[in-house]
DNA sequence: CACCAGGCTCCGA
DNA sequence: TCGGAGCATGGT
């Protein structure tokens, strides 16, 4: 696994490289600063191996993709290394309700005003995980269910504000179950996330992925379906099977790396 | 000033 | 069912 390209991939948004090869970053509750180098140590932990999905074959799930379709090779080389993160489906679910017409640094910012301001950096220590429990946990649903759009102005997150406290009112209330979404079928998962105010096709697909680590789940972003067009005419992208969600990555990196920095998908 | 951001809602045809 | 403006805010 690289660090850099998992955390920095645009799957989460409250990570940062803090100093070269340098990681911090916060998951659920817990505050972490971390290099490549201390890789082993995250195995150990039985939270950190989890988050970071350490326990599953990347190598193969790859080559498995490599093989069925030729054209996904280059994308695929420029993602080696991407894990699907195992995130709370909570906050997966806001950050991408806020990531909607949006750019990657105003979403990160609007999420760490969200979540109350900045971590402090922890220094970087010889042996052993730099981890603390987070000064500034995501806000729970419960809590942002009890705000209002006058409360959560200081976000300016523009009209994604109502989408939030809606998403916020479903989720506390029990209208919609995050965890029953884990073993439901995929679509009707996705029709119980997208019968939150917001929440399109783009928007419960990546919820799906990366905050229910469904990966079979394919998100329908136009810049990826641009690609499928280009490089798998009349290819669902339902056939790349349980590696779907990590083929959508590699494209989404690729086309990422081919605009520059940002891309218009007009 | 124009244009646009890991979209979605809403409206009209 | 489909297309397109509008949406709030900030960056280039």
């Amino acid at each position: 696994m690289n660090l850099r390209k998992t955390l920095l991939c645009g799957q989460c948004f409250r990570w940062q490289e803090t100093a070269p090869g340098v990681f911090s970053g916060t998951a659920g509750g817990r505050f972490l600063t971390v290099s490549q180098k201390d890789l082993p140590l995250l195995k150990a932990d039985p939270f950190w191996c989890s988050y970071f999905d350490l326990g599953t074959d990347y190598d193969t799930l790859q080559r498995q993709l490599a093989v069925l379709y030729p054209t996904l090779r280059e994308a695929a080389q420029l993602g080696m290394g991407i894990h699907i993160l195992r995130q709370d489906p909570w906050e997966a679910l806001c950050s991408f309700i806020l990531s909607q017409n949006n750019n990657i640094p105003r979403i990160q910012g609007i999420i760490n005003r969200l979540c109350g301001g900045q971590e402090e950096s922890l220094p970087p220590i010889m042996s052993g995980l730099r981890q603390q429990k987070s000064l500034h946990p995501f806000p729970s649903a419960e809590t942002l269910a009890g705000q209002t759009e006058q409360d959560l102005a200081p976000l300016r997150c523009g009209f994604r504000a109502r989408y939030l406290l809606d998403a916020a009112e479903k989720v506390a209330s029990g209208t919609v179950n995050l965890e029953a979404l884990r073993t439901a079928p995929l679509e009707e998962a996705r029709r119980q996330l997208m019968t939150i105010i917001g929440v399109g096709p783009k928007v419960a697909d990546c919820t799906l992925l990366y905050g229910l680590h469904r990966m079979e789940a394919f998100p329908k972003d136009v810049w990826i379906k641009r690609a499928m067009a280009q490089w798998f005419p009349g290819v669902a992208p339902s056939s790349f099977g349980p590696a779907a969600g990590l083929a959508q990555q590699y494209i989404f990196c690729w086309v990422r790396q081919q605009a520059g920095r940002t891309v218009s998908h007009k």
